[in-house]
DNA sequence: AATTGTTTAAAACAAGCGTTTAAATTCGGA
DNA sequence: TCCGAATTTAAACGCTTGTTTTAAACAATT
């Protein structure tokens, strides 16, 4: 149908003029030009500016998370293993390689400064992906553990990889292009971030001192 | 004079307005009409709207460094209570208690949308502050250690102090809001993360498995 | 007291915005 | 084939924006 292209080609033009400019900066001439429709098409479709921008964020998010799965976890695997396959998930979300989908970019728009969009997005998406971290911590944690510290731990995991994506230009400012590129990329960041709860949450060999320094290398150096 | 002080009074004006509104809602009458001036003196002062920002943005550092200054070291102070202490000082700019002054919410702006008044920004009051974080780490871990990990230590505490602030909105759709207030203070967040990092890098009693669940509960759970 | 440079005041300007309108075109089903 | 609804088009409207202009008020110096 020449409707559902036309609605959809204005969708994926908004999401990326969005994603680039935000939402006040972002005008309906420029994603109808960008989309090769009429300027009253957006109107015609969506009611009005704002409408549009909500329909936008829901499109990337469905279409981000198709992009980055989390793997099929079986009642076996161990929690550790389903730690690091999710801060490997949750860090391909955020950078989002290869490329840089517009996609995430709207999303972290939306998580910096929510709008009407943003509630859908938590309540759909965000609410039952932190429960499944929160779940994975749970066993790594004794049962008297109280929830506020589950809470603590798993702002933990997400801090630490939202950090990346949030702040990419001003690392680039505080560390050499040459590192970033080496050293900086997703399977060592999340082998990082994993190494950190684990050690933290005394799931790793138990350390002594000197042991820490050995194995501080060997988890870090091995990269 | 009445030069400063009007030209005062649209800085402060602008600052504000900028860091509610971002610089493309904000309009220069809003700013003009808050300060209490006439509209052409934002243009008379500053030449125009791009200018008055970044003037705004470096006047919001400027007094943003002064409200929480880092305590003073002497070179017997350990590097364990240092890192405390930057973590805390870190948390209380980021989290910006008591009140939430508008200065930090201008600063997470321009470092999730970077513009003209980042470069100035990252030299002056960031690169110098995440040297003092290195310095402290570097006395943590053996000298063989790469820079590179040095870096990802530093961002996993950066980090995690950083998403506090930025997703405080998402925060209280995900935690209850009475869980918020009582363990989600400046002072039992920064203990949390001071531990986390002083566990992963070993500088924690020797653990064993056993003993990390009961000091994972001492450290957590004492707030 | 007159002059000079600085600051305020009100109004206007041109440009760009979101949105609406109304006519033209396309399209599917009787 | 023809009709009516759906869609596309081009033009315009009303409004707000950043910026400029012009004149008036003020302060300080000579």
């Amino acid at each position: 149908m020449t409707t559902d292209s036309t609605r959809e080609r204005i969708l994926q033009a908004a999401g990326e003029q969005f994603a680039n400019d935000g939402f006040a900066q972002s005008t309906i001439r420029a994603i109808c030009r960008k989309a090769g429709v009429n300027l009253a098409a957006a109107n015609y479709y969506f009611g009005d500016k704002e409408r549009l921008y909500i329909e936008a964020v829901k499109h990337a998010r469905r279409q981000r998370e198709k992009q980055a799965p989390l793997p099929n976890w079986t009642s076996s695997t161990p929690a550790e293993e389903k730690l690091a396959q999710f801060v490997l998930t949750l860090l391909r979300r955020m950078l989002c390689e290869p490329g840089d989908p517009w996609q995430t970019r709207l999303i972290i728009r939306e998580i910096m400064e929510p709008t009407k969009a943003c509630e859908e997005m938590v309540q759909e998406a965000f609410q039952p992906f932190f429960q499944i971290l929160l779940d994975i911590l749970k066993e790594m944690v004794p049962d008297s553990t109280p929830l506020h510290t589950l809470h603590h731990w798993a702002l933990s995991v997400i801090g630490q990889c939202f950090y990346y994506r949030a702040n990419e230009k001003i690392l680039t400012m505080l560390i050499d292009g040459e590192e970033l590129r080496e050293h900086f990329t997703v399977e060592k960041l999340s082998g990082h971030i994993t190494d950190v709860i684990l050690r933290g949450l005394g799931h790793r060999p138990p350390l002594s001192r000197s042991l820490t320094v050995s194995s501080l290398r060997s988890s870090d150096e091995r990269n």
